[in-house]
DNA sequence: ACTGCCGTATCTACAATGTAGACTTTACCC
DNA sequence: GGGTAAAGTCTACATTGTAGATACGGCAGT
């Protein structure tokens, strides 16, 4: 009739430290980190925590709660420094925190650009707007009009997101084999079709994001900045 | 040898029509539209076209390849006319296009999102690849040197893929009671933490995405000639 | 020391899912 | 007919999320 765990003092020792909110996330973090979103079932969460699965529930309400946690965690390394007057160079700063984000967790990715999706802003987890608030705070304490903060805002960062996607795409996880295994993989497309991406090859293969990034940035900020003053001056007139 | 297409008056109502991929990926499009990507299982894939769940394995290899498929099918829509001499105006019309088939297709969008990232790019639906060809194409036949082609791509259909989750992030399911709902949403949110935000939401509620885009269209290509014929000129001297 | 209580964790159970493998049906050719 | 290959079906199984009841363990009050 004993439960099959008989090492009652370690048990104890053990089960001392109770769960919470963060140990969970943590470590539904590791396991989406190390083998991906599907990865993470309740089931190997809780084996992971030595816990059963439904303990789980304490601490998200179901699943994809837990998978708003977990990228709401990974959001919560981003800090945007007020101080910094000179608002292009925020921006550009923390464009390029974020694609570092991105590639030390390339798997959560996927659930920073598809859950939104499936939730309106406001039932967002909070950490999750908490950069969309301070960017416009910061747009609107150097000048901006809102709206105009706003219409900087989603230029940024949907040009931001959007390189994302396009960079993570282009990632070799096996960087080992890389120009070979790349070509091997082009290789399969027919040539008369795809003359052109195939000849594309070895450019496919030395991409640099960092620096396609920051060029994009510089673009398009610029561009917003020129847009908007050339804006004002009409509407002086 | 190809099979023989007698599908004259032979075939009876009695009788089931063959499947064919097209006519599967066709109903699984209409799923997914219908209820979501998590809506499209194997058994209400198989309900909805009358036959048993297993015979889909014919069209496809699995879940996922049915998922791939469904993207691919969608892209089909989209097509670059050649001819157009001026890339500027091209790339700003595909823009529009995609984005109507984004709001067409809202649950797909996920699918076009996230299956490439769990796929290298030489194993993509070809019909994936199809517009990536066209618009490297297009580009290197108005000039520009391979090189140039994919930079401006990846700048192009990054600013791209970018404003659509965007727009979508914000686009309203129920529009009937569009600002008060999403003001309701809003609201939830702490007003010391969220000011910016929670101030900004009747331009929330009153925003055009295809203005929005075709601005960072403009913003982006001008920028990207630019930058590119700048270039140019260094390297000449 | 006993009792009630409550937050935490577990156990059991169930319906739904993807898909392997063996089987049956159908259509057509000789 | 008989044979063959494609199309479709049946059965079975492991895995999933999670509802609902139950146990556990420490604390308060008496």
């Amino acid at each position: 009739m004993d439960s099959p765990d008989t090492r009652g003092a370690v048990v104890q020792a053990r089960r001392k430290i109770p769960l919470s909110r963060e140990s969970v996330l943590a470590k539904a973090l590791e396991l989406v980190d190390a083998d991906g979103v599907d990865a993470l079932t309740m089931r190997r969460l809780g084996q992971a925590l030595g816990r059963d699965p439904m303990s789980l529930y304490r601490y998200a309400e179901n699943r994809a709660a837990l998978l708003d946690g977990v990228a709401e965690l990974v959001l919560e390394d981003l800090s945007i420094k007020k101080d910094d007057p000179d608002w292009k160079a925020q921006l550009r700063q923390l464009a390029h925190d974020l694609r570092l984000l991105a590639i030390r967790h390339p798997n959560v990715v996927p659930l920073l650009v598809t859950r939104p999706l499936s939730t309106p802003l406001g039932m967002r987890p909070l950490g999750t707007l908490r950069p969309l608030e301070q960017i416009l705070s910061l747009l609107i304490e150097t000048g901006f009009e809102p709206k105009d903060a706003l219409h900087v805002y989603r230029a940024y960062y949907g040009f931001l997101y959007g390189h994302l996607l396009n960079e993570l795409q282009e990632y070799i996880v096996d960087p080992d084999e890389n120009e070979a295994l790349l070509r091997l993989g082009l290789h399969r497309l027919p040539p008369k079709e795809f003359p052109r991406l195939r000849a594309l090859a070895p450019e496919l293969a030395e991409y640099d994001g960092s620096e396609e990034l920051d060029q994009g940035i510089t673009i398009l900020l610029t561009g917003l900045e020129s847009q908007l003053s050339q804006q004002r001056l009409v509407q002086q007139r």
